[in-house]
DNA sequence: CAACAGACTCTGGTATACAGAATTAAGCGC
DNA sequence: GCGCTTAATTCTGTATACCAGAGTCTGTTG
């Protein structure tokens, strides 16, 4: 199994931890699964030690829960927590395309609009196998031009917590989102803080699958 | 080494840190000194692998900085990390509060009456000695008023992470932290959201200690 | 006194073991 | 059959011991 998890230089817990991301992002593993060290320690090649330590760190992320004694399962939020996460996510995104707009450094605002064209570009094309990398690509290089990592890091954990609670495959909606992100890109650019702030919160919102939030 | 972590049934890691933690914020270690794992078990009297643990887990609250192959270090925020630090907090509490003042429900508003009772009463009698924990106490307690789990969780980690930066021994400034803490109070059972919000945001922005950020 | 070799210190991993909590399977009495 | 015990099995939490290789420190030497 060479591509099983592809013996690096990156420490291994590294990528134990995100090909169990991956999986459990994917969907391969439903919810409440138990991800058992010894299994996954097992069928991944290595030690307990590394997987132990995979699964702490997406404990710290919120993909999975450790209960004390009993292990670890797949965690998706609850009913009842989506709805908060999302108005955390919501609030934490705004705050960003706040501090966007006040910064708006012109390298990382120039890349930000390459990133803005690229998926413009795949949508225009009709190519929506990318999506998801261009939607995370946009999002990141707008937390770039924000410029506070502390921001950042909460947001992409949020996000992987959140991600299962969007659609991201209806062409129509991927549309809009990407009108979304133009939007949020000009209000960063105009120093519109006030605009790009309420911008980006909706953009949250908007993306929201109605039926992942209120089954 | 009997009282050094204390042999009790909750999980070894978990003593590790919060035994780590603690030190950490009394400023027994100091910013940048090296957490290495080997001497810490020994210390402790437990093997490397709890402190491996409780170390990862620091790190992801960002007490501690883990550099691959260099191991652990007491990382108090980089001066330009403070600010961002503050910021994302302060839009944290701010939303705190706005959902408090959107719930406000009864019996959790009269626990955080009470919290917020006991700390004037010994600010009253001049007892500073129990301030900090009081004043966890009541932030702890408003964030049970918004009922948003994810968000009081972040919270804490943040609160964990900004601590150096406030000043608690200052009996003129704690009493204004009380009073701050009274008036938001009052916006979350006036239901008057937006009050509530931006007296949270300010009170935390209030609350730092200028030297601590400039510096 | 700068660059280099060597000795030493740690980390990231591996393997193995084991007590005790949880979970499951097997019995057993009714 | 059905519910309750009990025994067997599975896992977690920890501990030991060990090792390769990255980093760090030190002393030397040109």
């Amino acid at each position: 199994m060479s591509l099983a998890i592809g013996d690096a230089h990156t420490p291994l817990t590294k990528m134990v931890k995100n090909a169990l991301r991956q999986r459990i992002l994917n969907g391969e593993f439903e919810q409440g699964t138990r991800l058992v060290e010894g299994r996954i320690s097992e069928e991944m090649g290595v030690s307990r030690m590394p997987v132990r330590e995979a699964l702490r760190e997406l404990a710290a992320e919120g993909l999975v829960k450790i209960i004390p004694r009993r292990g670890a399962t797949v965690s998706m939020p609850a009913v009842d927590q989506k709805m908060d996460l999302i108005e955390v996510r919501a609030t934490l995104e705004a705050l960003n395309a706040r501090l966007a707009a006040r910064r708006k450094d012109p390298d990382r605002i120039a890349a930000l609009q390459r990133v803005l064209a690229a998926g413009e570009a795949d949508i225009a094309k009709g190519d929506f196998s990318e999506m998801r990398a261009h939607n995370d690509a946009f999002h990141t290089a707008l937390g770039e031009v924000s410029g506070n990592a502390t921001l950042q890091d909460l947001i992409r954990t949020l996000r992987d917590q959140t991600s299962m609670l969007f659609k991201q495959d209806d062409p129509v909606k991927v549309r809009e989102t990407w009108r979304e992100h133009a939007d949020i890109l000009r209000a960063v650019i105009a120093g519109d803080e006030e605009l790009a702030a309420i911008l980006a919160s909706r953009h949250v919102y908007n993306a929201v699958e109605p039926e992942a939030v209120t089954d």
